[in-house]
DNA sequence: CACCAGATCTTCT
DNA sequence: GAAGATCTGGTGG
């Protein structure tokens, strides 16, 4: 398992959000092939950084390659990493691999599918909490690996958003069965 | 399968 | 007071 080098986080959202897809997701032991992610930017009104630093999104103007958890409507937990300043990529869905028995544990199901296809699934799968908020994908607790294959990764419009909706800023797996929602399919 | 209400916290108007 | 980068369990076709 190969780390993502710093580098690899210090560029637009959107390049890094197109290269993640395929790459492997592990948080505690616990993870998988990222199959579905999308990229918010600095200058983008769907993004949480849009309307300036904040307390609860501080970690979005942190330096890259660390976790920012966010509350989604009061009551999930969201995974994603920090790119550049104010930019980064929401983790919306893997193929489970790794941990299967606590994930199983913590989502309360079975079915591989609904397992961690979702950002609010994909979190609570994984064990993260605001309690990771900053933390460092430093190959410790948080690790981000690249890809054993090369993967196609296809561009689509972004989900569950009302501004920005035509910016093609969701990223998937070409074909994977593991996604929140195939592409061309309007929130 | 499609549609809908409810849960519950943070920010914004 | 309302909306939001969501999910679940209900009802109805």
């Amino acid at each position: 398992m190969r780390p993502l080098p710093l580098s690899f986080f210090a560029r637009g959202a959107d390049a890094v959000a197109a290269d993640l897809v395929g790459c492997g997701l592990f948080v505690r032991g616990a993870g998988g092939t990222i199959v579905e992610v999308e990229a918010y930017g600095a200058e983008d009104p769907a993004s949480h950084s849009f309307r300036g630093e904040r307390v609860a999104n501080r970690a979005m103007f942190g330096p890259p390659a660390h976790a920012y958890v966010y509350r989604s409507y009061g009551i999930h937990w969201c995974l994603n990493v920090v790119c550049r300043r104010g930019e980064a990529v929401l983790f919306r869905a893997i193929e489970p691999e790794a941990g299967r028995d606590a994930m199983v544990v913590r989502r309360g199901l079975e079915d591989a599918r609904r397992l961690c296809a979702g950002p609010g699934r994909l979190a609570q799968a994984l064990g993260v909490t605001g309690a990771d908020d900053g933390r460092a994908f430093d190959g410790g607790e948080f690790v981000l690996a690249a890809g054993e294959r090369p993967v196609r990764a296809v561009a689509c419009s972004r989900i569950g958003i009302s501004k920005a909706r035509e910016t093609p800023w969701r990223f998937v797996l070409e074909g994977s069965r593991f996604l929140s929602r195939p592409p061309g399919v309007r929130a």
